[in-house]
DNA sequence: TTCCAGGCAATAC
DNA sequence: GTATTGCATGGA
C-alpha cells in the first residue's frame, strides 16, 4: 500500500549521481529512483555512512546543507575528513546541528573506514564506534554497504505503535525482529519499506494528533485492503 | 513562542 | 535493564 501511494523512494539521497530526481521530498538533488545500485564506490558509501550520522534527530535537508559545504571544502572522503581541521569542520556542519558532538563522530568514523580497507564491517564492529547507535549502524549497513538488516527509527515505533501492531515499549531490537521475522529477507524490500515508512510518518505523524488522516490506518481497521 | 527533526552517550535509578 | 538529560541548528 505505501509503495502504490507513494513509488520507490530511491533512498539512499546522494548529492552526485546520474538519473536524479531533484524534485523528490527533502532532497536538493540526489534521489535515485528506481535504481538500486548505488553506492558505486568507495567514495559514494563514505557520503551515505556520514549522512546517517549527521542526520541523528536532524531533518535532511539541513543534513543536505551541511554536505554540500564539505564538498566545497572536498572533504566528502574519509582521508579528507581525518586531515581537515576539526574548528572547519565544524564550521561545515554546523546546518545539522550538535556540530561538536557530530564532528567529533566524524572523525571517528573516518578513521574506522579507512582501516576497514574497504571490507563490510560487523554490526558490532560499528556498534562499538563511539557515535554509532543502532538506527546509524543499520542505516549504514543496509544502505551503504547493501547487507539485509531493517532500520527502525522513531517514526517506525510512532507509526507502528498507533497502528496496534507493536508495543508502544518495545525496544529498538525487538521491533527490528519483528519486521525481520515477518518479511522476506531482501536488500530492496528492506531499503524501500523503511524509506516508504519515514515518508508516510513525515505525512501524518509529524504533528499531533498522530495519524489523524492516516490512509493506511483506515484502511487497515476496515479491511479494505490486500 | 513552541515544537520538531530519519539518535546517541552519559548518567541516574 | 530502563528512564532521563544534554547536545544545536533551522523550519513549520
Amino acid at each position: 500500500m505505501l509503495l502504490k501511494l507513494y513509488g520507490p523512494q530511491g533512498w539512499w539521497p546522494l548529492l552526485n549521481c546520474k538519473g536524479i530526481n531533484p524534485t523528490k521530498t527533502g532532497a536538493i538533488k540526489g534521489y535515485h529512483p528506481n535504481d538500486y545500485f548505488y553506492p558505486k564506490n568507495s567514495k559514494q558509501r563514505f557520503e551515505i555512512c556520514i549522512g546517517a550520522i549527521l542526520t541523528q534527530n536532524t531533518s535532511w535537508p539541513q543534513v543536505e546543507k551541511a554536505l554540500l559545504n564539505l564538498k566545497e571544502l572536498k572533504a566528502l572522503t574519509s582521508e579528507a575528513i581525518k586531515k581537515l581541521n576539526l574548528e572547519k569542520l565544524k564550521q561545515a556542519i554546523k546546518p545539522a546541528g550538535y556540530f561538536n558532538q557530530k564532528a567529533k563522530k566524524l572523525k571517528i568514523f573516518a578513521e574506522f573506514y579507512i582501516n576497514l580497507k574497504g571490507k563490510t564491517p560487523t554490526r558490532d564492529e560499528l556498534l562499538n564506534v563511539w557515535g554509532i547507535g543502532p538506527e546509524t549502524a543499520d542505516s549504514i549497513l543496509l544502505y551503504a554497504f547493501k547487507v539485509p538488516e531493517f532500520v527502525v527509527d522513531a517514526y517506525t515505533k510512532r507509526v507502528f505503535s498507533h497502528l496496534g501492531i507493536i508495543n508502544k515499549t518495545a525496544t529498538y531490537n525487538k521491533i527490528k525482529e519483528i519486521f525481520e521475522n515477518n518479511l522476506p529477507k531482501n536488500l530492496k524490500i528492506y531499503q524501500e519499506y523503511h524509506a516508504l515508512i519515514v515518508e508516510h510518518a513525515k505525512r501524518h505523524y509529524s504533528k499531533k494528533p498522530y495519524g489523524k488522516n492516516d490512509s493506511l490506518l483506515k484502511a487497515i481497521k476496515t479491511k479494505s485492503f490486500k
